[in-house]
DNA sequence: CCCCGCCGTTGACATCTGTCAACGGAATAT
DNA sequence: ATATTCCGTTGACAGATGTCAACGGCGGGG
């Protein structure tokens, strides 16, 4: 236990601070009406005047470093953000300093809002050179008030985060190594799907180290396991990159066909 | 792996019907203004013609008996549920029949807003004789854009479901299965004394078999772990019954303690 | 450009936890 | 009231996973 924290080398702080170098930053114009993201993110739903008075609270898209905090556990939340191209984790701290990653979050997904409730002690950090839009909370609430679609999306985008989870909890709490290494895969496959990206062939959001913590196992455990996949040739990847080779093989291994219902314990508890 | 379902005897369904012989159900008239949980529950915040409006949508508490289902999994969901008296789970069911059980909600606490986003594929079924309010998701999202106090609890309570999850899945993602139960029962304490009961002495919301599903721990483990506990005197049960004896010393088990940070490998991964 | 440090991999080993099995008591249905 | 089913407990054992250790490559910083 030396490492205290994820501990990584350049802890930058964007979010809480005002922009470094205004200026020098490419701020990417784009506005909402232009964006791909537009029918999942939060403005989903809205037009017009709605949607441009949306646009005025939103302070779009920057390129952020990765390994960057944009929120630090326990520090009161401002800001909810909408990914456009990157990914971000959402990870706790305990008491001694060491940290448990909670959720991975990519492309076309927005993250904060758990924060409304102002009770969260999450922290988000970059996991790669992201750009992300940054929407005030308070602002956000207020103009919600004001816009029924809006506060319907915040909601809505609120449920699919529970959702996410719930599912993700499944996986880490019923399965073993093996299963929820091709469970998170698949998860990642059919996101990154939805978001117009590939099914089979993506690079990893978060890093194998991160990624093990996520799904609650040893690192070195999770290192063979992705041996084991190749070597079963369910998959290949080099680095961050991944390839998925059998995506039928993958879900009959999670369990996802009744078939093998009986094969194997899977299951635990009543 | 011979029993598919959870397999309780009598699987009955209270909530997706009218209620059956209304009028023989009592129907404890009471209304939220004199509510012990209105602080906390969805009407806080409102008063006067809110409170009132909001109470018309509101099915005031029926008895439920244990073991009722108000929501199956996949079905539509049509309710959210206020808890009075008593406890539920909620839970997953995969493909090949087996369940997850994915929380524990007890007396105070409202479940189902996360159905709002209309993807949950959750179930509910009370643990025991159980006192809820019904409130139908379209009233309330109806109501809520035109009372921004609501939707702000609204928005406050599916936060702190989503972060009461984060904090769960920390437990079962990195703890062992000592400390999974050591912190479930803090965590179930804290959640008794918020709510107006005992941080010490209190009844298990679910049986140990659920207990175990949730923690994802096998039955057989949980009872060893429940007689280790008990064996060091940090604890007492007695069926149902539980009785923390050493709260520090679960506590320091489950490492809240700074000063036994290194003395245990606590965390795993990155 | 080079060096250092981090990350991922692999092996060996300890141990925790799941599985199978049997038992007794409690709760439920008939 | 009685019979049956279910639940929780305990023991024995096997297997999966965490831990410790060493190594090499890649990347970042100087």
């Amino acid at each position: 236990m030396s490492r205290k924290s994820t501990g990584h080398r350049g802890h930058r702080d964007a979010a809480t601070s005002a922009p470094r170098k205004s200026g020098t930053q490419p701020t990417f114009g784009s506005e909402c009406a232009d964006c791909a993201f537009r029918q999942v993110c939060l403005p989903a739903g809205l037009a017009g005047a709605n949607l441009e008075r949306f646009g005025a609270i939103v302070q779009h898209p920057r390129l952020i470093q990765k390994r960057v905090s944009l929120q630090t556990p326990g520090a009161a939340p401002e800001y909810a953000f909408a990914i456009r191209a990157g990914s971000i984790k959402t990870h706790i701290t305990n008491e001694a300093g060491e940290d448990q990653v909670t959720g991975v979050w990519m492309a076309g997904e927005v993250v904060g809002l758990e924060n409304l409730g102002g009770t969260t002690q999450s922290g988000y950090q970059t996991e790669r050179h992201t750009l992300l839009c940054r929407i005030p909370l308070r602002r956000l609430v207020a103009l919600s008030a004001e816009m029924p679609a809006l506060q319907h999306q915040m909601l809505r985008l609120l449920s699919q985060e529970i959702v996410q989870t719930e599912i993700h909890q499944r996986a880490i709490a019923g399965m073993r190594a093996e299963k929820r290494l091709a469970f998170m895969l698949l998860d990642i496959a059919a996101r990154n799907l939805r978001n117009g990206g590939s099914e089979s062939h993506f690079e990893l959001p978060i890093r194998h180290g991160e990624l093990a913590n996520l799904l609650g196992l040893a690192h070195e455990t999770l290192s063979r396991v992705f041996s084991q996949l190749t070597g079963q040739g369910l998959l290949e990847c080099e680095g961050r990159e991944v390839r998925l080779r059998d995506i039928t093989g993958l879900e009959r291994m999670v369990g996802v066909s009744p078939r093998d219902a009986h094969e194997q314990p899977r299951a635990r508890g009543a």
